[in-house]
DNA sequence: CCGCGCAGTTCGGAAAATGAACTGACCCGG
DNA sequence: CCGGGTCAGTTCATTTTCCGAACTGCGCGG
């Protein structure tokens, strides 16, 4: 007994946030939509579903449950370190759709926060200090 | 008429690839697997699933249906150029995985295949000529 | 005290996944 | 030429899951 994982880290990722509500419900509460009956409506989800969901993110770390108002209790749902680093898949699926469903139109632009340049998603290489894509990439089972 | 796309990438892009099955699958294809009775055995899913996957996927546009023999007829599954951009996406989900629900621990490493490198996956800002994370975006409407 | 807003839960019907069995074309051994 | 095996599916019946409409509970404002 020790190192965690015989089993696939996709399939795993895939248990937690793979399906489609999981993940439109992310990208709401990345674009800064928290509330229940927020997230309900700007996803045009049914409440039960939203409700599910949003309790398994909870229970696996991705979001955390925030009390915004005592009285009655009313809760938030805020990304956790675990959540934010869900992006580069998020990311992924957008720039997907936008380059072969959308014909090259972006509805949203991702930019570099500090100079305001659109961004792109890569491959990096540390020790050739280069980005690149899909076809250079190589894979190799773990020692 | 004119620009495409009034709606989300991302649910656009959930609606083909955006289940569990599905994603299985495209990693699997990645891996080289491309027949019918091979996916169905490695992924251990039901027929009746996988062939609907299948023609689905064909019918988007991310994989192809290859006559691999004649006599009898027999078909192969492999990747068009679209289904090959999915990577990104995979690669992502995977190191989530990988980071969050494996412990860090890695079952198969991804190497830039020039030079055996460990690969990153970043965003990259073309002006400042560097790599960032996920909270270093921000997003803006498109024009 | 009546209506409203928010955050859910309960419940019955529709849609999907599942495993087992079947089809159909072909090859091979005896 | 007959039986068994492979591969790529399809059909079928059953279980599981998903979803939408309606309901609950709690407090607020008038």
């Amino acid at each position: 007994m020790e190192d965690t994982a015989p089993v696939d880290s996709v399939a795993r990722t895939l248990d937690v946030i793979g399906d489609r509500w999981t993940m439109l419900l992310l990208r709401e509460i990345f674009r800064g939509v928290r509330r229940f009956e927020e997230l309900r409506a700007s996803l045009g989800v049914a409440r039960p579903v939203l409700s599910g969901r949003l309790r398994r993110l909870v229970d696996a770390g991705v979001v955390e449950r925030v009390l915004y108002q005592e009285r009655p209790p009313r809760y938030e749902y805020r990304l956790t370190p675990m959540g934010v680093e869900v992006s580069p898949a998020l990311v992924a699926l957008m720039r997907w759709g936008d380059r072969w469903l959308a014909g090259g139109n972006a509805a949203t632009l991702l930019v570099h926060r500090a100079c305001g340049t659109e961004l792109d998603q890569a491959f990096w290489c540390p020790t050739c200090a280069t980005t690149f894509g899909p076809l250079a990439i190589s894979s190799r089972p773990a020692t």
